[in-house]
DNA sequence: AAGAGGCGTAATGATTTCGTCATTTAAGAA
DNA sequence: TTCTTAAATGACGAAATCATTACGCCTCTT
């Protein structure tokens, strides 16, 4: 999961930023309204974090320029004002979510999971696929009841395919969404990660693959 | 454990403090209900002690305008009034529990113990892990019958860590429940903090490990 | 007032991860 | 079948993360 977050002050960016990638999403950062609007249109996010008060364009004006441009990534608003007007105004432009700052980290990662799982149209927090359970509240996978032990980056790209069960995932999309920097082209990471997952979640005496390869296309995970 | 006093008569709430860090709770405190809207906001305590009569806004609107943002943080109203219509306009409006001045400071730490469980889901104050049996209400940890020595610090963490058994939980999530003032962020007191703990409640003879670290992820207790 | 112990910090050493490369295997077209 | 290209696999090493130790400050106790 890839997250744009847009604030302009630095601790507080930092400070978010970090707990973002420690519960395991990628993140882009920008500490203002024109570089968010292009950043934006440079990856499609998962979730846009959006303070409202930021140099240059300011959060709302962001906010209906993406809607303008039929974007429609979901937006989680940061701002600082509390009345109602202001919250009206926030969601009819099209924010999907608003928090009022300060609060609490882990309101946050509620919030942004929450609207993850909306996107994906997801009501649950855990995803049943065959003889996995994806829980992505712990960020745990049980098989048939017993944790496997994935490492984040296998736990990232598992999840990913989970959500889109059923739909061919390129390697770019996955590269995408998962890793923070841009993957060299001629890189085979994901190959690699795929591989060594495959290797956690297979069921050794049966040869059905959970992730099967579409040749020149991607992978697909199916039940 | 972490909790939010509100009280503004500064001996009364500077006992209270007092008692609460010696029985292990990381305690911030305020005089007043402008402050304490604010840090609810800020951190997402385990408890909210919440006196009635406070300068500013009073406890009962702080009360309905946190539920009104959808923060359910157990309330426990400190109050000297004592009507029947009092107490219910308090549970009314969303307190989970009260408790009427002057009240003894024993009274006290059972009720926030019972709250605390409450929010966790747990109706025992006991929790088993393996070979560890951890009483939340006499905060001691004993392993196999035997009491372990554990520190203030170190016994937070284990506790805070075995409520979330089974789930990763990431270092800056245990550094804002765990730590009154925000850690820096190299600081690695949780690394260290972990390192001590583990020495203590490991089983020297088998080489598992219930505290489980989650690489660039946080740590996980598992049975 | 002194001692002890808790606890945060810094430094160093150990581990793991993960990206790259080289090689093998498999798929699909001619 | 054979050739071409894509994908899988395994080995390796750099980099990041984590564990552990030592040290010093501060608080609490006596």
């Amino acid at each position: 999961m890839r997250i744009l977050l847009v604030e302009d002050k630095v601790r507080l960016r930092e400070a978010i930023a970090k707990a973002l990638k420690q519960s395991g999403y990628a993140v882009d950062t920008t500490d203002n309204g024109n570089d968010a609007l292009w950043m934006a249109q440079q990856h499609s996010y998962n979730v846009i974090l959006l303070d409202i008060m930021i140099p240059g364009i300011d959060g709302l004006e962001v906010l209906v320029k993406l809607r303008d441009q039929k974007d429609d990534t979901p937006v989680l608003l940061l701002t600082a004002k509390d009345t109602i007007a202001d919250r009206v105004k926030g969601l009819r432009k099209g924010a999907d979510d608003y928090l009022i700052k300060p609060f609490a980290l882990e309101e946050l990662l509620a919030r942004i999971e929450a609207l993850c799982r909306r996107s994906f149209q997801k009501s649950t927090s855990t995803i049943e696929i065959d003889d996995l359970t994806i829980d992505t509240s712990a960020k745990s996978v049980k098989k048939n009841g017993e944790l496997l032990d994935l490492t984040a980056r296998e736990y990232a790209i598992l999840e990913y395919l989970a959500l889109k069960e059923g739909a061919v995932v390129s390697r770019t999309e996955i590269e995408e969404h998962i890793y923070d920097e841009l993957v060299s082209p001629m890189s085979n990471v994901v190959d690699s990660a795929i591989c060594n997952l495959r290797r956690k979640i297979s069921n050794e005496d049966l040869d059905k693959e959970l992730i099967q390869t579409k040749r020149g296309q991607g992978y697909i995970l199916l039940p």
